[in-house]
DNA sequence: ACCCCGGGCTGACATATGTCAATGCAGTAT
DNA sequence: ATACTGCATTGACATATGTCAGCCCGGGGT
């Protein structure tokens, strides 16, 4: 089940290459930016090697030197709540940015952990900064991705109902792991129960039981990490607390 | 209650001078800012006429053309859910700045609506934007209370408990509503329970009791908006889900 | 003074969710 | 093969919160 175990040469080719030909250009941050930003971007950015499960990318309380883009893979960012439970404030998959939490204080607020066997862009902040002097499109481009995440945080938020928050949740896992080519609404969670729990704010045991029953509804299918979306239309509208039932 | 209404002459004439000399300097957008900036940030800014309870300073879907930042009174941020309900996403104090919900899709994401009395200082998007290029200060700025707005959104998000929310909602407001000078533990909410509730995400009736318990427990004082707090030590211990009864 | 109105409070009840304990089950080591 | 280990599920029960209905009470108009 290592990611990088079973990398094709081609794809093992693909990680050399410069962010103007990379494969997740229109995912990932380089996205809107133009020939002569994207060269000097790629001069600035290191590869990693393979991150293995449990490692840490940062940590709270730590500088903030850099951002990080998930070639492949999933990072879960979490931070220890003052009762001591863990907190989740997001996971990252291929093609997204993390890091930004840190930019005002100068230290980062979470935890980033892998929780699959990763890879990542790391760019370092002091040089974004002071490009994006230089380009101001690149300035833009900070500002949007800031923005993103900003509104990213709040897309569970809106629904105090635990089926609402546990269908938008698939939903959108679904649509961020989706690849054309792929079983179209079969997939395979990255994360475990407590992570998905602790993330959504419910009980284990109220996850567990309310995803059974949307599995008994006919909604979705279930094995494990593995989830087949049966019923996309009713589960949108379900996490729109549209339909109930 | 006008807040305009009985301001002094020598408020009034606050009202004219320049960023520099403002007394909100240290709480709002120019902190950390120097002289030239400031001078440049004043030149762009334009003050507003008292504002009525009700008016809006913005809507969902419109153009982000400026940023705003309350000098008196209280603005609530919020948008309609799905489901028709309203999604209280923060009130903004003397002081704060609002309007950085819309940086990226270039439209607001949320109404913004006077509660009290209210002026603000206008402070038009695209000459932040040319003179943040112009200034690196500037810029930093612009993230850093970007930022600040991020983890204010986390602020409640923390604990699915509605007593704590309360605890820690109170004690917030309290923070920042509090000047010297004015009672230690004692202030006038600027929001109705029902702004209050949508806020937190529990219904109005839940906060009226909790409210009501948190009374007979002598942990504050309530007389409608009117609230003390006379245990603000246990408050916090509440509000971090250390101390329960 | 009186009435009206809206926000706020309270009670009774339904429901959702959390908690504790036990069991199942797959992958891994022995 | 067997036992072990950690995650996931399930059941029984306690509790928190939502819902519906009614009441109170202060402020503003007449």
């Amino acid at each position: 089940m290592h990611a990088y175990a079973d990398m094709s040469t081609e794809e093992l080719e693909l990680f050399r290459v410069a962010c103007g030909f990379c494969s997740l250009r229109e995912l990932c941050w380089p996205m809107g930016l133009e020939p002569p930003e994207l060269a000097r971007l790629h001069s600035m950015i290191r590869r990693s090697g393979p991150l293995g499960v449990g490692n840490h990318l940062f940590g709270v309380g730590e500088r903030f030197t850099a951002i990080y883009a998930v070639r492949t893979g999933c990072i879960k960012s979490y931070s220890i709540g003052a009762d001591g439970h863990e907190l989740v404030h997001g996971f990252y998959l291929r093609g997204e940015v993390l890091g930004f939490d840190a930019v005002h204080p100068d230290r980062h607020r979470c935890n980033a952990v892998i929780l699959e066997p990763s890879f990542v862009c790391v760019i370092p902040y002091k040089d974004i900064a002071r490009l994006s002097v230089e380009f101001h499109s690149l300035h833009n481009q900070i500002l949007r991705v800031m923005s993103r995440e900003f509104s990213r945080q709040l897309k569970f938020a809106d629904s105090s109902v635990a089926t609402q928050r546990i269908a938008a949740f698939l939903m959108d896992i679904h649509s961020r792991l989706y690849q054309p080519g792929s079983a179209e609404y079969e997939f395979r969670l990255p994360m475990s129960r407590e992570d998905i729990s602790n993330h959504l704010r419910i009980a284990p045991e109220t996850l567990s039981r309310l995803i059974a029953k949307m599995h008994r509804k006919g909604l979705i299918d279930v094995d494990r990490r593995r989830i087949r979306l049966l019923n996309p239309v009713r589960l949108g509208l379900m996490a729109q607390g549209k339909h109930h039932g």
